[in-house]
DNA sequence: CGACTTTGACCTGCGC
DNA sequence: GCGCAGGTCAAAGTCG
């Protein structure tokens, strides 16, 4: 029941967005925090929040961040980079302390008094970040996560919860906050990526099968169901050789019927939690 | 009883 | 060096 939710349409670029497969087929990709280094948005107020309907697209074709609806995102925050690599060399405040140096099941505070970091450069995950009209803070993605903070957002209301995926050797991680400036935008980071399926048993209502064996419909089931409207992504490809595993495309059968003919593009991450179909980019 | 959330404390990086 | 802010830990509490 989408009653009660909030529905209203997106425009980006003078589109309007009806859907997640509109918005994401509208190769609308944004380098979340390419942004936030570029215009120096706080993290509390990114810098989607600072973009009016109206002048998205003028953002989405910024020169800086090299983007154009034919050529996908390969500047990234992951890990292999240089943490300065992307624009400018001070980190925003987003992301300094970014700490993928807390292994699932590890003893991080051994870690860190291990002095690990010291000449060691911390290592980051890929990111993709969402921007998503929802009520939900903690959207249903087909994964488990586990909450293991909340903080208080300088400047912000609202705070910021942090999620780890709860499979076993998996450090997946992922951000979730409210935008203070619109309260019904939620903002979801994810950080890493999953060595492992979507897990079998959901307690959310988007069941695995939806995902693993019709891609596309699990998500867009899941989503209006969960009073989301998906208005941005920012996918970082980790790199194309790092996924350790096949890519969904090969490893579930190309059962796909939109990427039959369309070159695949590996999203790292984000091809983990949106189906490779939505994930083309259009030429 | 296991899984998950809450929350205060702690650690780290960065700017001044 | 100090203070601030972000990120994480882990014990305690909650829930099914």
């Amino acid at each position: 029941m989408d009653d009660h939710v909030d529905h209203k349409n997106i425009s980006l670029e003078e589109k309007s967005f009806t859907s997640l497969t509109d918005c994401l087929q509208s190769s609308l990709v944004m380098d979340y925090n390419s942004l936030e280094k570029v215009f120096k948005f706080p993290p509390y107020s990114s810098p989607f929040q600072q973009i009016s309907p109206s002048n998205i697209g003028q953002i989405v074709n910024y020169p800086y961040l090299n983007l154009s609806p034919n050529s996908p995102i390969v500047s990234s925050s992951s890990n292999e980079a240089d943490p300065k690599e992307n624009l400018g060399d001070k980190s925003g405040p987003m992301e300094d302390s970014e700490g993928d140096q807390y292994g699932v099941g590890e003893s991080s505070k051994q870690l860190k008094k291990q002095g690990k970091g010291k000449g060691e450069k911390k290592e980051r995950e890929a990111r993709v970040a969402f921007m998503t009209k929802s009520e939900i803070d903690h959207l249903e993605d087909g994964y488990r996560w586990r909450k293991y903070g909340q903080k208080a957002v300088k400047n912000s209301p609202y705070p910021r919860s942090y999620y780890r995926c709860t499979t076993q050797k998996c450090n997946v991680k992922k951000r979730v906050e409210r935008s203070f400036q619109d309260p019904s935008i939620v903002i979801t980071t994810y950080e890493g990526k999953h060595n492992h399926l979507v897990p079998s048993t959901l307690r959310g209502p988007v069941a695995a099968e939806h995902l693993l064996g019709h891609r596309g419909s699990g998500l867009l089931h899941s989503f209006p169901r969960q009073h989301q409207e998906f208005l941005m992504m920012n996918p970082h490809p980790v790199n194309n050789q790092s996924v350790g595993s096949l890519s969904y495309q090969q490893s579930r059968g190309n059962s796909s019927n939109y990427s039959n003919s369309e070159p695949v593009v590996d999203y790292g991450l984000l091809q983990d939690i949106v189906p490779s179909m939505f994930l083309k980019h259009e030429s």
